[in-house]
DNA sequence: TGTTTACTACGAAATTATTCGTAGATCAAT
DNA sequence: ATTGATCTACGAATAATTTCGTAGTAAACA
């Protein structure tokens, strides 16, 4: 399942915030843009069909929860992607967002870190191009 | 301008291959996937409308070179992906690639290499989240 | 109780992306 | 010169996404 571009904000509003009607996912949603409120319900009643959100009917404004994970979803749409825009290569995706300067001195650091455990035991790494 | 799945398609095959035929392209292009050739040439057509590709005219089968880079087109799309699924912290995006281990030891390696160059002057680093 | 307010459901318009068929022009080879 | 292959241009069908209006219902409250 594939998130749409409209579909991940609201997840993220959900994820961030956790359960939560409509309404408050639109007071959300339209503080960072011109959005409706039908529009965002509509759009979570698909999302809701597709099985992305699920939600409690119980009192008259249903509460919406996101059905699937923040880590999950971003594995997928990082997996897709490198396929997309980088033809397979996870590295070169990589290069590229360190060759812009996209991370502070901590956040390097703590690549780095990883780096090192990772290169620890390099003997069963996947080679992916 | 964002390229859409197909645009992207297109553009790879013409970097990889440079200046191609409508024709040159649909014969690559259909050895991965099912797509008729005038499918191809609509989608060529629009991309030069767009401004996406360029083409010269002089014979009778148009010739198609990408008018866009791979290097600007992938760093549009990074940051484009990295504001969408990532709400701007390409450091999480970065982390969540190697936890995956795609990349090779021999990748890991030269991007480690590449991670050293960076904190030499990390002095004026981006601060990115 | 009657009116206003807030909610869901649903249909459908608007937009964008993808697909292909057909028409007409050009070229190559008989 | 006629035929057949190949090319472009173009229109239009299809599909996916995003948008919002309207109708109906339930709750709140004056």
């Amino acid at each position: 399942m594939k998130p749409t571009d409209s579909e991940l904000e609201i997840l993220h509003v959900l994820w961030t915030n956790g359960p939560s009607t409509v309404r408050q996912v639109y007071d959300t949603l339209s503080q960072s843009r011109d959005i409706g409120y039908t529009t965002a319900l509509k759009l979570m009643q698909i999302m809701y069909e597709k099985g992305l959100l699920s939600r409690e009917e119980d009192s008259r404004s249903h509460i919406y929860t996101a059905a699937v994970s923040e880590e999950d979803t971003q594995r997928n749409l990082v997996d897709r992607f490198v396929e997309t825009a980088f033809r397979g290569s996870a590295s070169k995706l990589v290069m590229q967002i360190l060759g812009q300067h996209k991370a502070s001195r901590e956040e390097l650091d703590e690549i780095k870190n990883l780096l090192s455990d990772l290169n620890r035991d390099a003997g069963r790494q996947d080679l992916s191009d």
